[in-house]
DNA sequence: GTCTATACGATGATAGAC
DNA sequence: GTCTATCATCGTATAGAC
């Protein structure tokens, strides 16, 4: 099998990335840990940079497509009825695909944490990747909000989006974790519970009132 | 001047760090902008992470003292006019002075943006950073919502305040943008706006009704 | 103390044999 | 596809000039 070099550069990278940071993780370290040899990243990715992005589009962009799907069925069948979609069942598209695969598979927990990190990082390489994979998502999105709260202006409404994708990014750090400051009593997976928490905290900020010029 | 070389250090790492990502900026690079030997990096810092450090806590520090004096101020007025503090008050001491001398100065702008980047990237360097420097100001701010809010359960309250500084974070990358997507005609700067926009979600979010175990 | 020149080991990347 | 050898560059350490 010829691609058996390839699927375990990216598990052990994914791995060593959310664990060490992607910086701090060399090539070598890597070869070692997945027990390749050291040119086999820059054969089967062209260079670290390929390989990092390969890492979270392996991910991302079939949950981009399930979290597309579930919008556009949230869409049609709003239209179907004949009335505007709720901001509840828009966010919970977005949203609930992001943590059910973490929820079945607790090893790719780490994952998640790996892809809400690089997605708000300084690495410009990653920002392209956000921007390249969510412009489409975010174009259905921005559109549909405006659907739903109808009240609120455009402008104000697409901020409000990249600030609940900020909270949605912090939600996707904290499902890893078994630390004591936020779950301290939780012996079973926090992962439904931080679902409808963040679903909630971020459908309430987007049906604020709308902001005043001058201050409250 | 003894600092002017540590300075001019700073401040081009800062540009740099911000326009290019902190990965992609070498330290030789660094030192040709600057017109400084490559070695004064590590005299003066002693390591490139000690330079990261450095040029995230020079801006961090004093802001949280402000956001500190600020919440004990807002604390304070509340006890003694024998009531408990408004959540708004205690997000405007969070929230403004993090935006205050960034509309001050515009050209601090991009720190704005690099210190809501590394605060959520995936260096683990940065983390400890954030941790380090938060942990007073979470303590503070923990106590406080649950007097402002105390129908809300601790866990979810402390679980609202990340997903509110991943709202925060989002909000600082965006306040230098000046594309069409967000701010189509405005011309004058964005930062009041922006301050006030994520003031109001944020304030929203951390009000919503308790999240019920099975979803709604 | 501050800064410079220079050298060292490790890193990401590449070329060519197998 | 996989490997070894090699390269330019990176972050870092040191010795010494000012």
């Amino acid at each position: 099998m010829q691609c058996d070099t390839k699927i375990k550069l990216l598990d052990h990278a994914e791995r060593l990335f959310a664990e060490k940071g992607i910086r701090a993780t060399s090539i070598r370290d890597l070869a070692s840990a997945a027990k390749v040899n050291v040119a086999a990243v820059n054969y089967h990715f062209g260079s670290k940079d390929g390989l990092m992005t390969q890492v979270i589009e392996r991910r991302l962009v079939p949950l981009n497509q399930v979290r597309e799907e579930r919008l556009t069925l949230v869409l049609s069948i709003a239209e179907s009825e004949g009335r505007q979609p709720k901001i509840e069942d828009l966010l919970r598209a977005l949203i609930e695909p992001t943590f059910e695969f973490a929820a079945r598979l607790p090893e790719s927990q780490p994952f998640l944490e790996l892809v809400g990190r690089a997605m708000s990082g300084t690495d410009a390489q990653f920002r392209e990747i956000f921007h390249r994979q969510f412009e489409p998502l975010f174009q259905i999105l921005d559109t549909a909000t405006q659907s739903a709260l109808p009240h609120i202006p455009p402008q104000e409404l697409r901020c409000r989006l990249y600030f609940a994708m900020g909270s949605l990014h912090s939600a996707m750090r904290m499902v890893g974790r078994k630390d004591t400051v936020l779950f301290p009593t939780s012996e079973t997976s926090n992962v439904p519970v931080v679902t409808e928490m963040v679903l909630n905290f971020i459908a309430s900020g987007l049906r604020a009132p709308c902001t005043r010029e001058g201050k409250a």
